[in-house]
DNA sequence: TAAAACGTTAAATAAATTCTTAACAAAATT
DNA sequence: AATTTTGTTAAGAATTTATTTAACGTTTTA
């Protein structure tokens, strides 16, 4: 390689580095770990990969990549490829910031409507059996009772929530919401 | 305390702890340190308290109630309220999860559309100065023009959430997405 | 004016997480 | 059939993060 394109690539990475950097960053924020975090980000650049090209292009370990793309894959950020005459897995991130972001969002969120709206129920039911239980003072019951009516309010957010991902995995959010450039 | 009331109030607490579990678990996921999360999910059944009774509740060091608070501060989850005649702060946590939660998600994507779309224009720069640069390779400048095309792409998913920010902050997403309709 | 109360900052300790090395299992090539 | 290749699992090391204890500066009260 001559010298002057080693210096372009080497420019060429420099730049890559820097939206790299924040797009690992903002990942790293939402609790995906540095590796996995940085990994999407370097593949965001890339065409489909081996885990031995990710490892020596992050300097990493190979297990390290391995559970990482593992993680990608849940979070539907990168999938597998079928790549003739390899043995080896090929992967490729998603490229779509709407599917690979909003996905990751949406994820996020159904589990939080899931889980919170178990715990709801169940406390709710506790709360009742207070209200209900002859034992309870006026006071206890009426601490129940407000708690109670606190939780049932609380709904209304997790079903709009859930009404919000609905929206934007079936597409229709970008009626009110449209995207300003075609794709 | 009489003995039945001891025993309901505990169970109140334990109808509580369900849910105050679900809701630190969930911020916990979204990179809320443990304390921060335990202290808004317990306050959010709580009316205004001080950082002594918020230490005495979950059994913790006032420091590390001051940096929590401080922290739910920043992201609009509690707010100080005045106390007249008390020399300690007191704070009350955003019951409103449209408000804490949403608040909350609205401020990571502000963070990410402003520092991704900063490195965004950073790089597409560099990746112009490649292209133009006589010293390239027609290769590298090729490479260069084909990054710079993915980030303009990009940018795309970067204002549509800028706009859906701003959607949520006024409110007009509630005219697309209502909020009520329980089940 | 001295002492106590309150909140915060700094340093140190404790805990949890993340990554690596090593060992392993499955599949394929020789 | 033996060896190599590939990916994963398990255990250990290293780093990072979170929390506590200690010290500090202000403000208030006695």
């Amino acid at each position: 390689m001559s010298e002057s394109t080693e210096g372009s690539n080497s420019r060429l990475e420099q730049a890559k580095d820097k939206v790299i950097g924040t797009i690992a960053e903002t990942m790293d924020l939402y609790g995906v770990t540095p590796a996995t975090a940085n990994l999407y980000a370097m593949m965001y650049f890339k065409d489909q990969m081996t885990l031995d090209e990710m490892r020596t292009e992050l300097e990493m370990s190979k297990p390290s990549m391995s559970t990482s793309v593992r993680r990608l894959q849940e979070i539907k950020m990168v999938k597998r490829t079928f790549t003739r005459g390899s043995r080896k897995h090929t992967y490729i991130a998603e490229k779509n910031f709407f599917r690979s972001f909003m996905g990751f969002y949406c994820q996020m969120w159904e589990r939080e409507v899931k889980m919170n709206m178990e715990a709801i129920e169940e406390s709710q039911k506790d709360f009742i059996d207070i209200i209900k239980d002859a034992a309870s003072t006026p006071e206890v019951a009426a601490e129940a009772q407000q708690y109670y009516d606190q939780l049932e309010e609380s709904k209304t957010y997790y079903h709009w929530l859930d009404d919000l991902v609905a929206s934007i995995r079936s597409g229709k959010i970008f009626e009110f919401l449209p995207k300003d450039q075609p794709d």
